[in-house]
DNA sequence: TGGATTTGACCTCT
DNA sequence: AGAGGTCAAATCCA
């Protein structure tokens, strides 16, 4: 029985060519719906293994009417199928296809043929301004921003992601596994979340945007569930980001 | 040619 | 009645 599960992400796709998110499912387009209100169409996605599989899982996909880089994505539902995470390199996300619609007549952008190490780094964003920020806050732990920076803000937050029967982490993990390696992913937690998550006000008053990004390049990691250490560790803000060894 | 996407119609809920 | 969500035939594309 599946468990069905309701996350919202915002994932914040650079310069609105390449995708912005790859979640190592494969999606499959089943519509689309002008939402009163909003700029932007939402479209609606389900697990390509739906009928083979059972697996419902499903996901929505909606831009941001403040930021078009910005996509909302609300997963609802649990993957059950086995292409999930651990499968072999799964079809471009449902973001990169309707992006790479919208781009076909344009000739002129950046070569795909460039790959994902040349594409890496320019569409790697970092809120500096965010790690300041951070550093003068006790942080229980945060990631190297080479295998998975997140910077949590308090034990509460982690806890009451655990108490959620490890949905929350379920579906990062989905990500953060991915086998799509190379692309980097930036996954925006919007305030209102945070204060549920996390009950703590300060956030929102910092102004800030949780920022989790993930490189899937971690697809190898011996540690299923946690791939990240628990222990502080410090980002410089000027942290070079050199990833040109990482991926050979 | 088969699978994925598009899109108008239909269904459900408030 | 209107909005959100889903269906399914038409269409697209590799």
């Amino acid at each position: 029985m599946a468990k069905w599960t309701d996350h919202v992400m915002r994932v914040s796709s650079e310069n609105g060519i390449e995708g912005p998110h790859e979640d190592g499912h494969s999606w499959r387009k089943y519509g689309q719906k002008d939402i009163l209100g909003a700029k932007h169409p939402r479209s609606y996605y389900r697990c390509t293994y739906r009928n083979t599989q059972s697996c419902y899982a499903t996901k929505q996909v909606q831009r941001s009417d403040e930021d078009p880089t910005i996509f909302e994505i609300t997963y609802k539902g649990k993957h059950t199928c086995s292409h999930g995470s651990n499968s072999v390199l799964p079809p471009p996300s449902p973001e990169q296809q309707e992006q790479k619609r919208n781009k076909q007549n344009n000739t002129s952008h950046q070569q795909q043929s460039q790959g994902i190490q040349m594409s890496f780094p320019t569409n790697l964003r970092v809120d500096t301004k965010f790690l300041e920020d951070r550093e003068n806050m006790a942080s229980p732990f945060s990631f190297t921003s080479t295998s998975f920076g997140c910077m949590m803000p308090d034990d509460a937050f982690l806890s009451s992601m655990l108490d959620d029967n490890n949905t929350f982490f379920d579906n990062f993990n989905h990500s953060l596994l991915s086998p799509a390696a190379g692309e980097s992913n930036y996954y925006l937690m919007p305030p209102s979340q945070m204060r549920n998550i996390a009950g703590n006000e300060q956030l929102s008053e910092c102004g800030l945007t949780e920022i989790i990004s993930a490189n899937n390049s971690s697809t190898n990691s011996p540690i299923p569930e946690m791939d990240f250490p628990l222990e502080p560790v410090e980002i410089e803000p000027n942290f070079p980001f050199d990833t040109t060894g990482i991926f050979s």
